[in-house]
DNA sequence: GTCTATGTTAAAAAATTGTAAATTACTTAA
DNA sequence: TTAAGTAATTTACAATTTTTTAACATAGAC
């Protein structure tokens, strides 16, 4: 699983397209495209980017009536929504803000204006890696934020420790974790436990979720497994 | 009572501040004006504006800088703030918006785009006269304004203290927020309280309020499950 | 079969939170 | 300005929950 932060960039003009998607992917993104409006609501409603970077003059549908479609979308209405266009009048600023978006960058754009830019706008909506606080892995979902657990839509309650534990483990299915690396990540590097103290933390996952989850892997570690 | 929306204007130029503030005006806002960033943080602080309009060149602490101490204090995290400049400069623009700016005006201002954008701005932000003065949560109805909560249609009387917690907790049903997220939000980053401080304020809440709403998740803080 | 790593259980220890009452700080009305 | 009333905080302890330990069981590698 990934947790970086998803990007959707939306221009009918290949070059535009490759240009930011190179340059958002550099900066670490997850950098989806569409060439049209349609495809954009598509996409967007599908993987729920975290930010829309939407070109203003386009065929067919043009941004802003994209976007104030996508604003009526409920699961898209946090989502942050920036223009590009190509100049700046003050006729589409003005339209552009109407229409729902959070911002406004103007061609001809310059790397860095663009990252600075996209990084501003995400950090002004709180918006981090690890604001993704959802993870999902079929029966078992993890809701980070709200420090709460579903398996099979029956809540699971986990103490801290066990969620700290589920949530490392889980964080990269199939993994294996040593006993070593298992104590820096949930109990730190200078604290000093016994023996058999991470077994019985497993022990109460493997208790409070179904058995076959996590497995041992005798002289090695701990893994999850869906 | 008056329930407008603030609104502080930061220019050290007479003629822009009476620009701006009477197209504000005009527009219902209250307007509040500084000449200078250090008198901004001061009127900042003290009258909790929603958004503040920022000129850039000032003399003494520009715009970039007073932006910057404006989001160090925590009762001004949320305010929403755009810088105003001569120039759409990329260097003023990066600067802009790492310091921790919403938005960005060019002069010469033209007073419909002002007003458009400002519009927008707090539209996005969910700044409104009425949205933002009452809440509403099955049962319990909170009005911001009125600083009143009514539970089952009954008048529920709560502290100062009190109400901002519980504004605070409902403000992400489910959330769970950490005892130093609530301390930040609601007492200040600089006051010092004992440890049980917070727990008797939940406990009043629970106390008028049925018990079952503010749940504990021990070891990690307290969340508003409806 | 022995040896070692892990599993299991219950109980002790530690950490965290709940509560009532006392104290201090703050407001407000006379 | 002061007294009374209210709100906020602290204190001291109780109650609860989590975490760890320790003693023993078991399973699998060799």
């Amino acid at each position: 699983m990934n947790d970086n932060i998803k990007i959707l960039v939306v221009d009918d003009e290949e070059d535009i397209l490759e240009f930011l998607s190179y340059n958002l992917r550099a900066e670490g993104y997850d950098v989806i495209v569409a060439d049209n409006g349609i495809l954009a609501i598509e996409l967007a409603k599908q993987q729920q980017p975290s930010l829309i970077i939407l070109d203003v003059q386009m065929p067919d549908m043009d941004g802003i009536t994209t976007c104030e479609k996508i604003r009526e979308i409920p699961s898209l209405k946090e989502t942050v929504v920036t223009f590009l266009t190509a100049r700046s009048e003050d006729y589409s600023q003005i339209a552009g803000f109407e229409a729902g978006a959070d911002d406004y960058i103007t061609k001809p754009i310059r790397p860095k204006v663009l990252v600075s830019r996209v990084k501003a706008l995400l950090k002004r909506r709180g918006i981090t890696k690890d604001t993704n606080a959802i993870i999902e892995l079929g029966d078992i979902v993890i809701d980070k934020e709200k420090h709460m657990t579903t398996y099979k839509d029956q809540q699971v309650i986990f103490a801290k420790k066990e969620f700290k534990l589920l949530k490392l483990l889980i964080s990269k299915p199939g993994k294996v974790f040593t006993r070593e690396e298992i104590l820096e990540k949930v109990w730190g590097t200078d604290i000093v436990v016994g023996d058999r103290t991470i077994d019985v933390h497993i022990r109460k996952l493997r208790e409070k979720l179904a058995d076959h989850y996590i497995k041992t892997v005798k002289g090695v570690g701990y893994k999850f497994e869906y």
